[in-house]
DNA sequence: CGCCAGGTTGTTG
DNA sequence: CAACAACATGGC
């Protein structure tokens, strides 16, 4: 019963918001969903961008992120070469408006640095090794957590991993599904066991709870119109 | 103006 | 292992 509701839930996401087509890509000064960009198999500089995406918005709004993004293409320094070169502190310059900077400046070297040594040949390649063994390559690198390294194994390189984030728990937990304090692979396996294993029903409804989430499922909640009130348990009706 | 944002790491009891 | 602090800017 858990089991169709974490279905039903997303079949009334879908039916309110439509497709998301996540993830987003920043162009001419904005976020892009687009259905060829989501679905085709990503370029190099693709998955960099989206990995670096990932590093910027952790606990931080992603239009912060996307103006930083933005920034760093203009500037032409969004590519490997360019981010190996500059130095901690001029990254951090680059990226200040995100917040953490140092904190991010330190993991996007991290990243470019662990990519680098995978390109140069000398180690296989990410995407040849297996899903579960990326993923701990990844999760061993100093600041890529669980929901990093998911964001960037779903998105860039189409593996099977559901994306858990605050807006997934918040809604999750208001909804009766989880108690709200579970591990997160625990969650993450609950869910994806609960769906079709379809890459594209991960990325679509992780970006459905994100826009569920930044609409109605506030951290002080909107209630009124919202696609789950029916079922959630915590519905308010006083709620704006 | 105060609250919040698509987390992660380090420290402490 | 759980709780909590630290990290930081910009949008609304």
């Amino acid at each position: 019963m858990t089991l169709d509701k974490v279905s039903l839930v997303y079949d009334r996401l879908l039916e309110r918001y439509g497709r998301q087509y996540w993830w987003p890509i920043v162009e001419d000064n904005e976020s892009r969903y687009l259905p060829e960009y989501s679905n085709r198999e990503k370029t190099g500089i693709e998955k960099l961008e989206i990995a670096i995406g990932a590093i910027l918005t952790q606990n931080t709004s992603w239009k912060n992120a996307e103006q930083t993004l933005l920034e760093l293409k203009k500037k032409g320094v969004l590519n490997l070469e360019s981010l190996l070169c500059l130095s901690h502190d001029e990254i951090a310059v680059l990226i200040k408006k995100s917040g953490y900077y140092n904190q991010k400046a330190k993991k996007i070297k991290e990243l470019v640095g662990f990519i680098q040594e995978k390109l140069s040949g000398r180690i296989e390649q990410l995407s040849m090794s297996g899903s579960d063994k990326a993923r701990n390559e990844l999760l061993s690198l100093w600041g890529i957590g669980r929901e990093t390294a998911d964001s960037i194994l779903l998105y860039a390189y189409d593996m099977p991993f559901f994306v858990i984030d605050a807006y997934t728990r918040r809604i999750f937990y208001r909804t009766g599904l989880i108690d709200g304090d579970e591990e997160y692979d625990d969650l993450r396996f609950y869910i994806e066991s609960s769906l079709p294993k379809d890459i594209a029903v991960y990325k679509e409804y992780h970006g459905l709870l994100v826009e569920h989430g930044k609409i109605h499922c506030r951290k002080t909640p909107s209630c009124r119109a919202c696609p789950l009130a029916d079922i959630c348990v915590y519905y308010e009706s006083n709620a704006m």
